[in-house]
DNA sequence: ACGAGAACCTGTTTGC
DNA sequence: TGCAAACAGGTTCTCG
């Protein structure tokens, strides 16, 4: 569900209350999400204070005093949920972990499908870990250009709509990020991955840094379970050019054919089959 | 090795 | 209106 710019949306909200504050008490209300906890998940963290919160792709790491990294994936549905201290709202029952500081504020991980994930990691090997060292470059980051993008797509016979959704070739990118790179990249979803090289990856690295920095800008999208950490919506979904727009004429261009929805390897895809080549 | 599809789980929307 | 099927922002595993 959250791609890269509700997960950074969400960091940000978190780290206006989380960073300095210590955990005073975490409550681990089921033995799983999507994968075991790890081993002593609560004494592992209760009494620890937040010293930063980070992001890589659609993790959000949370950096804790004595060299640990608690590592939250927000899987499709995932939220973190804040309560302030005074407002007495009744748990949900997917709530499946509540962290709560010092100031009694509660941030409770809700997510009723667990594919989320959590873990702690040492930070020494941070990266190396199973879920982060095989992620490709981050989009908004310096190391990612055309060049970038086309040697990672090099070689690749799949859909480009499919390698997009790849997580070792960009990180971060999700369904709606990718149905809305691309059209305004002017590539089409079908398009062989492969063969995007030259200007085509320079236009495609651009589509995808901008639109990510227009979504983040709008505080993400929000879509039947997504909300900001505050609580407040985004908005970015108003500013979709393609995605969920089935039928709808293409704001882009004067075609009279509309956007069409296909699916690919399962999931839904929406482009303008005249602008998008 | 690579790519397509199923699987994971629950809630909401759609269609008959 | 009611019920069942289809679908949902992600990732990982299996199979060909």
């Amino acid at each position: 569900m959250p791609e890269l710019p509700e997960v950074e949306t969400v960091r940000r909200g978190l780290a206006l209350r989380m960073e300095g504050r210590r955990l005073a008490r975490v409550e681990q209300r089921r033995p799983d999400l999507r994968f075991p906890l790890p081993p002593r998940f609560r004494e592992r963290l209760e009494g620890r204070r937040v010293e930063r919160l980070g992001r890589r792709a659609k993790y959000i790491l949370v950096h804790l005093d004595g060299g640990e990294t608690l590592l939250v994936h927000l899987g499709m549905a995932g939220r973190m949920v804040l309560v302030e201290p005074s407002a007495r709202v009744a748990r949900d029952p997917h709530d499946h972990v509540v962290f709560v500081l010092e100031d009694g504020t509660e941030i409770r991980f809700n997510d009723a499908r667990r594919f989320g994930t959590m873990d702690i990691v040492a930070d020494d090997r941070l990266f190396d870990h199973k879920l982060l060292k095989e992620l490709g470059p981050e989009p908004l980051g310096n190391e990612f250009s055309g060049p970038v993008l086309e040697e990672r797509l090099a070689g690749r016979r799949t859909p480009l709509k499919a390698a997009l959704l790849d997580q070792r070739v960009v990180a971060g990118l999700g369904n709606i990020y990718v149905s809305e790179s691309l059209f305004w990249a002017g590539l089409s979803p079908r398009r062989l991955a492969g063969t995007v090289k030259g200007p085509r990856a320079e236009r495609l690295a651009a589509a995808i840094r901008d639109v990510l920095e227009r979504a983040i800008a709008a505080g993400g999208s929000s879509l039947r379970d997504y909300v900001q950490a505050s609580g407040e919506l985004g908005y970015f979904q108003h500013e979709w050019a393609v995605y969920g727009r089935a039928g709808e004429k293409c704001p882009g261009c004067v075609c009279t054919l509309g956007i069409r929805q296909i699916v690919q390897s399962g999931r839904s895809t929406y482009y303008c089959p005249a602008r998008q080549r």
